[in-house]
DNA sequence: GTCTATAAAGAGATAGAC
DNA sequence: GTCTATCTCTTTATAGAC
């Protein structure tokens, strides 16, 4: 014998959680089908309605992100760090994320899930820093990290698919640093 | 006597695009239907199907915005005259722009739009700069400044919202400059 | 020229058979 | 427990009356 009801379960909803992601990703919440992605689980479209109850709710539990790292730190190595982070964007996102960035500025459950997801990054780049504009420092840093990933990932903006990860670093850096470490 | 057909109807088309563009910013394409369109402009769903063809070619006429002031500069005064860019964009944006970026991620054609209008803000700064990457340093300025204005208009985050265009100003002006200054 | 009426298609959701 | 069949609603788009 080999697996319970329970497992069977679970793993059909690994499988339609995954196929809604990449869907939602692709395309967007209002693009997407439930039978898109019971077809792309493969199987039936009323099996993902009884699992998840509405196509929203399938959505809001696709787009659950694993959280960010933590860990404060000073903002030289700071900058290094969202650099990393940047260069991981930039090289791939995960379906989880794209789906959420794709769709955050026409559906509300997705832009409030956004709007957390860069409050905790911008609570905890603002509790890193010194003085008392810092909040709004790490949120200025926070958009710009948006901004570009955007532009490279969605928009696919020519010069930037052609720079490599280093030119852009190098590039950013300084605008980052800038941003951080100056307490004028 | 009043006005000419053609001028009744030039004045119906003007209502409907208004209408659209408001709608159009504010929900999306998906979620913007042709009777609310109608509705709001105070005209026949089937008028605007008359006029405009079809649902995207109203959204596609509706979404052309006036073209981005000319001119080069050097890169000190280009830094400020993007900064006055970005305050208009963070003081409001027109209909027609914000409904673009509304869209954006999820209509192929407003894709088009965003990119081509982002393409040619990016010659723009890309050839008033010197040195061999400046195209990509274009890139990331108009990457960042759009960044911060989906931060703020769209995305509504609280430390942008509650801070003064000086704020803004005086943290984001040393980071454009490090981008677009430093020729290292 | 403008609107009424409707066609045609596609969606999410549901009830009940197996 | 899973799927077949269908319901109901909403949409864009169109044909034809006025």
């Amino acid at each position: 014998m080999n697996l319970s009801r329970a497992e069977r379960r679970r793993r059909s909803e690994q499988r339609i959680l995954e196929a809604a992601r990449l869907l939602f990703a692709e395309r967007g919440f209002d693009r997407t089908t439930i039978r898109a992605v019971a077809g792309m689980a493969g199987v039936d479209p009323a099996l993902v309605m009884q699992y998840f109850e509405s196509k929203q709710e399938l959505f809001n539990q696709a787009i659950q992100a694993s959280p960010a790292p933590e860990g404060a730190a000073e903002p030289g190595e700071l900058v290094e760090r969202m650099l990393e982070t940047l260069g991981a964007k930039l090289s791939g996102l995960p379906p989880a994320s794209l789906a959420m960035m794709r769709s955050m500025l026409t559906n509300s459950d997705a832009t409030a899930s956004a709007r957390a997801s860069l409050g905790r990054q911008i609570d905890q780049i603002g509790t890193a820093l010194p003085g008392a504009d810092s909040r709004l420092r790490a949120a200025l840093v926070s958009s710009i990290m948006l901004g570009v990933t955007i532009g490279h990932q969605l928009l696919e903006l020519d010069p930037l698919r052609e720079a490599s990860r280093e030119e852009i670093d190098r590039l950013i850096r300084p605008c980052l640093l800038a941003l951080l470490q100056d307490t004028a």
